[in-house]
DNA sequence: AATGTGACCAACCGCTTTTCC
DNA sequence: AGGAAAAGCGGTTGGTCACAT
């Protein structure tokens, strides 16, 4: 037995709203408000519509004070921050943004805001991939999967011994599984890259990982009693300069949040910030294999995003090339040199499957 | 010029939560 | 206390536009 209809789905109008329409509920609701009741309202003003149309109608794009479009660099930080810490709670996320709708959130979030992310990281393994010299250190046979190991022996998580010898990567997924789109997927790589910041975390995923410093829910703290990091930061006072301190293990991320520095800095910058912890910390794919398939399990696999929205694939690739794409810079090996080895847990370990 | 493709966004759908009686 | 109605919410769809071929 289903619940009743919220309202008479043959006689209402769907579809686009008319100015007139518009103009007929904004009228309305200007000068006496919603009653309390959204159902009845399309019927006090004859309007057409379900109750729901209405009332999403108003909320995301007739109500006073309404941005629509170009979401500022400090309004994409927050944005992601609060994604870290809570998901896809859109309309805790709006709250947070004046004059933002969850809506447009999520719209933003679902089409630029994750490719923003992560679209810049693909272009640097592809410019990796077309790096002359690595290209010439492979012709010379020096490129075989053990040297590309060795290279990372400043780094304990990329040593040679940790690599399976005779195990290639296996193609964990099928092409039509998408990855990028799942928004545990991206909430995993966001937390990894900037949370999970104590080894004795890393098999705990309900943890809430990150440690910005700054008010992010200062209307509801009882919400998030149970996360003591979030819990620290409802003690800090909030303010227009808002930094969001990313503490690695090992090393310190600072990523900047807000444009109060200008924006300019690399430090400002999120997606670079996201771009070096990659870079920087490979072993924090641990978990991550799905949406680290571009780099690290690129072997064979023709990465194929079937959804419209989320478009812009990558060419496919063998091991030994996509090894070559990982080589780090040195400065960013030597900033890793006091990572704490976790033991068991590594990398590599995905590649031979589960 | 016609067609295809991808990006964007408004709106809908259906499930969950809250409120009211 | 419990059931029904309303509101809230997040995921998804479909229309439109711009750009590429």
């Amino acid at each position: 037995m289903g619940r009743a209809p919220c309202c008479d789905k043959a006689n209402v109008k769907k579809g686009p709203w008319s100015p007139e329409e518009d103009a007929k509920l904004k009228a309305y609701i200007e000068q006496h408000g919603t009653g309390g009741n959204w159902i009845a309202l399309p019927q006090k003003i004859g309007l057409k519509r379900c109750g729901k149309s209405c009332r999403l109608r108003w909320l995301n794009y007739l109500r006073p004070n309404i941005k629509h479009g170009g979401f500022s660099e400090e309004e994409d930080n927050i944005i992601c921050s609060l994604y870290i810490s809570i998901g896809s709670r859109w309309s805790i996320i709006a709250a947070q943004l004046p004059g933002r709708t969850d809506n447009d959130i999520k719209n933003y979030w679902n089409t630029r805001l994750k490719k923003k992310l992560l679209g810049k990281h693909r272009k640097e393994i592809q410019s990796r991939r077309n790096n002359k010299q690595i290209s010439q250190e492979m012709k010379k046979g020096s490129a075989s999967r053990d040297n590309y190991c060795n290279n990372y022996n400043n780094n304990p998580y990329w040593s040679a011994e940790t690599v399976p010898n005779n195990v290639l990567p296996p193609i964990p997924y099928s092409n039509e599984e998408p990855r990028f789109n799942d928004h545990t997927s991206i909430r995993k790589l966001l937390i990894k890259l900037g949370g999970r910041f104590s080894s004795q975390d890393d098999d705990d995923d309900d943890q809430l990982p990150i440690n910005p410093h700054y008010n992010i829910f200062p209307a509801a703290p009882e919400m998030f009693s149970s996360a003591p990091l979030i819990d620290n930061c409802l003690t800090a006072a909030p303010g227009p300069e808002m930094e969001c301190n990313y503490k690695v293990e090992g090393g310190v991320d600072n990523v900047a949040m807000g444009s109060t520095g200008g924006g300019g800095g690399e430090s400002s910058n999120f997606a670079y910030e996201l771009e070096q912890m990659i870079y920087n910390n490979p072993q924090k794919f641990e978990g991550l294999e799905f949406l680290c398939g571009d780099i690290f399990l690129m072997n064979n696999y023709n990465n194929n995003y079937n959804r419209g929205d989320f478009g812009g694939g990558i060419m496919s690739s063998g091991w030994s090339e996509m090894m070559s794409s990982m080589v780090l810079p040195s400065s960013v090996v030597s900033n890793n040199s006091n990572y704490e080895d976790s033991g068991d847990d590594h990398l590599m370990r995905y590649n031979a499957g589960p």
